[in-house]
DNA sequence: GTATAAGTGTGATATAAATTACATCTTTGC
DNA sequence: GCAAAGATGTAATTTATATCACACTTATAC
């Protein structure tokens, strides 16, 4: 066997299912797997164009958008290192991206292919509870701001948002947000200008400080109150 | 063996994930499996209580909701036969019910417990798989649904609903929805008097019939044209 | 380094939809 | 069969937020 024969096996970036794998496991994801890196603002994959790869995140942070109406974008989540994206194609009837995913900086990601990552599955049970138990947790965290959207009014709304980024995405504070508010607007449901008004507020009643793209929030408290009350 | 040692095996009413289970797996699966009847209105579990159970569908209609801000309920979806509910629960950190659930008519349910379920899943990587595109495709499902409530006006959110029910989960038309309009309100997050003011314009328009509970659709192209363009 | 584009802040106005209020109409229990 | 509760229809008013309009500030290109 050559260097790099142990690609997968010596990958500093396992996800928790591909850890539990053994050597001869490792070696047949490796076979259907390629690494490749993306510059900021570069597109991983496009909605609507054939998927035949599941994508792992190595390193980095991806925004997920979907097409909405009238050429208008929405945002659906920041994935970020460890993600794995396009997990849902595994269903058989789907053959293609549901969203287009473009990285937010420097990133790093692994395309394995469905056929690879399906054969694991098929004869790994304790990988696919794994992969199961992944695609659950990673769901619930947006699944949650969906449906908390339906109800809420912009303020309730944009702090759930920002709550997210702090304790699902950069999980940090002050974090540096990736997105401007064109696109925090695509991610609530309104327009830019609401979202430039809002945080406007948030700032004046000393619940943020934001500069250029950082934001920093001083009172959890009250943008948590926010967040559940409207 | 006596009579009844068979009933996971000779279930009419398998999923297509529990078909390609063997005898060995059904009479394991049938360990941890109890079958319950509920009449309408009555309460198969209730959110946030502990969740032991994932729980199928045999026979019926469920209505999935989740308590919202200043006790106004949010409603999930309508699940039918075949689905399986709380099954995000295989989560490790998940223990407890993240919705309720409420019979809409007469309906059979099996209790399934985790553990079970979670063998099984390990022990046998095909079913694993059929489990992960079951979860798939019944979750796009209403995710098309939630991320277009996002962007789309009311008369698009509900004839995006009326469309759901009928193409997803009555699959017939003229159909009994099982909901009133109140309950239809907080499926698309709005308030019961503009319901029914979107109601009887559609009404008015010539675009459905409606009688007591019964909606017919009769223009389906305007409904779909009014779902995407808001 | 200037020009052009992209992003942000903020006011005035228009509009969708919530709220309030009440009149039916329908079901359910007794 | 009647009262009480639940569901629906419809109007008037209020409120949140979109849209339009423009100033200003910061990147990016040539």
């Amino acid at each position: 066997m050559e260097i790099g024969d142990f690609k997968c096996f010596d990958c500093k970036f396992k996800s928790d299912a591909v850890s539990i794998l053994n050597e001869t496991d490792l070696l047949k994801l490796q076979e259907g797997c390629s690494q490749t890196a993306f510059r900021k603002g570069e597109l991983l994959f496009k909605e609507g164009a054939p998927a035949k790869h599941i994508v792992y995140i190595r390193n980095g942070f991806v925004k997920l958008s979907k097409q909405g109406i009238g050429g208008k974008d929405i945002i659906l989540s920041v994935s970020k290192t460890g993600a794995y994206l396009n997990i849902h194609n595994l269903q058989r009837k789907r053959n293609d991206y549901y969203f287009s995913a473009v990285a937010l900086c420097e990133t790093n990601v692994c395309f394995i292919e469905k056929e690879s990552f399906e054969k694991l599955l098929k004869n790994n049970g304790a990988f696919a509870y794994e992969v199961i138990s992944y695609i659950f947790e990673d769901e619930m965290n947006y699944f949650d701001r969906l449906v908390n959207n339906v109800q809420q009014q912009l303020p309730g709304r944009l702090a759930n948002a920002l709550l997210y980024f702090k304790n699902h995405v950069y999980t940090e504070n002050p974090f540096n947000l990736s997105l401007n508010q064109s696109e925090l607007a695509s991610l609530i449901g309104t327009s830019r200008e609401s979202v430039s008004r809002i945080i406007k507020e948030f700032r004046d009643s000393g619940i943020i400080q934001t500069e250029e793209n950082q934001f920093y929030i001083l009172d959890e408290m009250r943008l948590e109150e926010i967040k559940l009350k409207g």
